[in-house]
DNA sequence: GCCGTTAATGCACACGTGTGCAAAAGAATT
DNA sequence: AATTCTTTTGCACACGTGTGCATTAACGGC
């Protein structure tokens, strides 16, 4: 591998004379400035960026931890993340929690060992926890999707109340009353979040919440959850559901006509996310629209944005209401087939 | 930023001796080693990777270029690299080429410059192209679904033309004389062999392809290219066809449904790729499976390969059929009526 | 008590790059 | 011609870690 060494060797002057040359430092002659960079061109020089960032105590490089990259939500967000990265020089660093919390943390003090100027973290199962680790590292994290307080913690999160709301006023606009909602056990916060913006928009309109609507699936398998919830759906009279998000929303889909449900004919459905999915099925999924790729690339500035100094402050993102065709005007006659 | 030496100076031994004693030497004393550590663990030592790169001339990084995160085929690789990586101890340096061969030139010198011990590259378009600037980088490049030969150039690919052969054959054995193919001109290499494949799977049953039932779309729109083809294909009267991925399959179906063309009845659809909204839309599509995920470890499996300094051998993986919905025993009287 | 052997530790350098300061050379001023 | 100023270059060190070799200390054998 040619170093600056070997070019200063070649070119009979110090490595010094060299370096200053690369970087057009006025203090070298234009002559030999011209002389020393075609040369290196020539011997096909590449500076290494390994002793560059040792001696500059910066890598420009993010760190970027994912529950999954087989998620369609997280996907979008590594986009904007890394196009706004790659737009500033910076570089990114993929990792892995396989949704494990205590991975998480190894996966950050991987990061942290590699010198990463700031790491991103998607629906972090760890947040606050970070504190003590924190502390060590003097690494700034941005969480997406985790409002989580402490120092060195900054947040992008969407606005899940405020979606909820969106969804659940769609369905009331067209004439709904018996609304259900189906959670998961598995990200309790946002999770519980989503149901807040259910029960305001159902308060607002004067309805009071029923518990026998709302169902918080423990079952891992998407599929089965969608079998589970329709049963209890249907049992408590909803002619609407709204879904914590695409995946379940799409399994409860399945379930409607395995069952043969019509949708939305007696049953109104709306996701959350808007996941590619969601336009492909039959009927096509209304949903929620989360700002993914804005989430990664508002993230990614405002890592950019710590690391030039800047105050910054946390971002709670608006999300928009995708209607196309699993929602209508609920039947007069509820269905008794079923 | 703490480091060995203010380790080595708040136990009052050389820098030497911490790094012995951190890396478990032996010819440290036991009871040095275990004060060592624990001062180490209070003093909240990280050690610097970028120091150790430097030093020992490797960074335990494979760099993967991609040509888009948001492709849902090359989501499923970089999970297989990553898992692959991760339990090798290496990270990953995920880079975007956006699909334009220049912008993968530069991409792939950024990531020398950061001193990556290998590169894997997914659907490159650049291929043999690397060889000049392989010349003076010396790095192994792994690429993924782009057969080329070369010095420093290794390859892991899915069988196209098997593929292809198992949908056309599929098609055949449902007794379909009349099956069109739906090509892309972005992807020359790979369509041209999955029209290879398509070929022979029609000679091997004493059929002559007709040039009128392959369609190679310029189109970038995937929209509009299904609405395009389905036009050609109806005139040229087929009863099936396949389509070079998912994604025009798909967009095939909607064309299909605005035409009010039913599937499978009046035409059998076939894909390749076997994404995740493949099994999502209805009817549910047949298609080819890569096995994408296997692609991805088989990649970085050889990569951690080469870097031992065994030999490897090119990798050509078949590909297996996914019989779902949109493919059935064609009607005996084609319908007028479109 | 001297010598050979083993155990434990430190010195000095390497990795590749950038920078403050000094030095040398040349030009301009007195 | 001597002095000052400017331009150009090099020396030496820093960044954090690992390793060959030398050094010191301890120990056992005679």
């Amino acid at each position: 591998m040619v170093t600056i060494k070997d070019i200063a060797k070649a070119a009979g002057v110090s490595h010094t004379t060299v370096s200053r040359a690369l970087n057009d430092n006025p203090a070298i002659s234009p002559a030999t400035r011209a002389r020393i960079q075609d040369l290196a061109r020539n011997m096909g020089y590449t500076p290494s960026a390994v002793a560059q960032s040792l001696l500059s105590q910066r890598t420009r490089t993010v760190g970027m931890v994912v529950t999954t990259i087989a998620d369609p939500f997280v996907v979008q967000v590594v986009a904007g993340v890394e196009s706004v990265a790659q737009q500033a020089g910076y570089g990114v660093f993929l990792c892995n929690s396989h949704d494990d919390p205590q991975r998480e943390i190894d996966v950050v003090d991987t990061l942290h060992r590699r010198r990463v100027d700031v790491i991103i973290v998607t629906s972090s199962r760890v947040g606050s926890l970070y504190t003590a680790q924190l502390d060590r590292m003097r690494v700034p994290i941005v969480l997406i999707n985790n409002q989580s307080e402490g120092q060195y913690l900054y947040s992008v999160a969407a606005d899940d109340i405020q979606g909820a709301q969106l969804a659940v006023e769609h369905l009331l606009g067209l004439g709904h009353r018996r609304i259900g909602y189906v959670g998961t056990v598995r990200r309790p916060r946002s999770s519980e979040r989503r149901l807040t913006g259910y029960r305001q928009a159902l308060e607002q309109a004067g309805i009071i919440s029923e518990p026998v609507l709302m169902h918080a699936s423990s079952t891992k398998n998407d599929l089965e959850r969608g079998t589970e919830a329709l049963a209890q759906l249907l049992a408590a009279k909803a002619t609407a559901v709204f879904c914590y998000n695409d995946i379940i929303a799409i399994s409860l889909l399945q379930a409607c006509r395995r069952q043969g449900v019509a949708v939305p004919q007696q049953l109104s459905v709306v996701g959350f996310d808007n996941i590619d999915a969601a336009r492909y099925v039959t009927p096509a999924l209304t949903t929620v629209h989360q700002p993914r790729l804005e989430l990664g690339q508002l993230a990614m500035q405002m890592a950019l944005d710590l690391l030039d100094g800047h105050t910054v402050h946390d971002r709670l993102v608006p999300c928009q209401l995708v209607i196309r065709e699993t929602t209508a005007t609920p039947e007069k006659i509820p269905s008794l087939k079923v």
